[in-house]
DNA sequence: ACGCAAATACCCGGAATCGGGAATTACGTC
DNA sequence: GACGTAATTCCCGATTCCGGGTATTTGCGT
């Protein structure tokens, strides 16, 4: 015989948030998973240092949020990183990265994630990040970097600062574009007067700073 | 009933190597200090999330060996964070940071520091590398990441890449630095070559994700 | 349809860069 | 001192970039 109220608490303890680790620190690592242990309502199912791995974990135990690292060792980019996770619809994604370019963190968001952490965020917010996402609760972004300093970037002029950082001449960027290197060439006057830089080369030293140039070309 | 052994195990329990934890991200400190009081030679006699914290502790505790991260909020810049710890000479200073730059990891050896490790590392090799710092071993360069890609820039041609970091003419470089714009051109073309690149602008994009251009100038 | 603003394209004169060649000086080796 | 090598400097023609001006097209709101 089977009492209604210890039904009702087993399901609470089966309603623990299934998360799953991925970072490829193991100081980092180790750090997290003993935080979120020690949290009653979060379980850790799994934790993986590299992208293979923690696909693997993630379809095996179809965790509610994965912490996800931006930087693994057999990833790409951030993009195609975040998409891969993103198309696991089993899964909510919370990125877990230091990394603070604005211009990273952007495209990471339009990738889908549903939450970013930085890394420098006290432990305690960690957890509370966690079940954020997890209740589909406005997307976790940590501090306002994103629109923060930049005036916001077109898609256009996001595709013309990757080439620029890439060492492309006006001419060669017009011939992707399909347009006259002229065109070209007041963009990025725009673009100088937007950022309120002084010259071409100021604006390539900015791009790659901002982290252009390893944007896969949308 | 206590053994001879015990005896022996609490005198060497008083020549702990005593270590401070600097690291402004927490989950990577608590992993840190988790895994480093496990081991039964070392103690964590404390840990700081910021340069001005860590100064202060490392004066009153005089620690035998400064893990330190070199990203903290209230730091310029690593040449300057590595200097300021290194002139702490009652402490050896192990750096531990996910920075893998050459030009960083080359301004930070020659700041003076005793080793760099990577956090990436395996967890067993951070307790590893703080014995043999800390017995004067040869410092731990974590990879060998400092002289595998690049052939060895001399100081003059860091300066130069600095300087075209920053989006410098050849005028602007050449009156800096006392000679004529040609020669910088010929300087410039000698490293396009040499670092197999193709085109100023393409070197002023290297330059920058290297690191050169927050470097402060020699 | 109309007007306005933005984007695109073209032109010009001046400056800087590029690629190559050549002369001069500096420095270490024998 | 003689020699070879590397660094520095200057020169040339061709390409590209810069700053400004102007015209044409596109897009959008009234």
């Amino acid at each position: 015989m089977i009492k209604a109220g210890t039904v009702i608490s087993t399901d609470k303890k089966a309603e623990k948030i299934k998360v799953l680790l991925v970072e490829d620190h193991e100081a980092t690592l180790k750090g997290l998973k003993m935080q979120l242990t020690e949290e009653p309502d979060l379980e850790v199912v799994g934790t993986a240092t590299s992208k293979s791995a923690a696909l693997k974990l993630a379809q095996e135990h179809a965790p509610h949020v994965i912490l996800l690292d931006l930087h693994l060792p057999d990833s790409s980019g951030p993009k195609t990183l975040s998409e891969t996770f993103c198309s696991l619809k089993s899964s909510r994604v919370l990125v877990f990265s230091g990394e603070t370019r604005p211009a990273i963190m952007q495209i990471v968001m339009q990738a889908g994630v549903d939450g970013f952490l930085l890394k420098s965020e006290p432990l305690a917010k960690i957890a509370e990040a966690i079940r954020d996402v997890h209740h589909g609760r406005t997307p976790v972004i940590s501090a306002d970097l994103t629109r923060q300093n930049q005036p916001h970037l077109t898609s256009a002029e996001r595709h013309l600062l990757t080439l620029l950082a890439r060492g492309l001449k006006y001419q060669d960027i017009g011939a992707q574009r399909q347009t006259s290197p002229e065109t070209v060439r007041k963009q990025v006057e725009a673009l100088i007067d937007k950022l309120k830089l002084d010259g071409r080369e100021s604006l390539i030293a900015w791009a790659v700073d901002s982290g252009f140039g390893k944007l896969e070309s949308d």
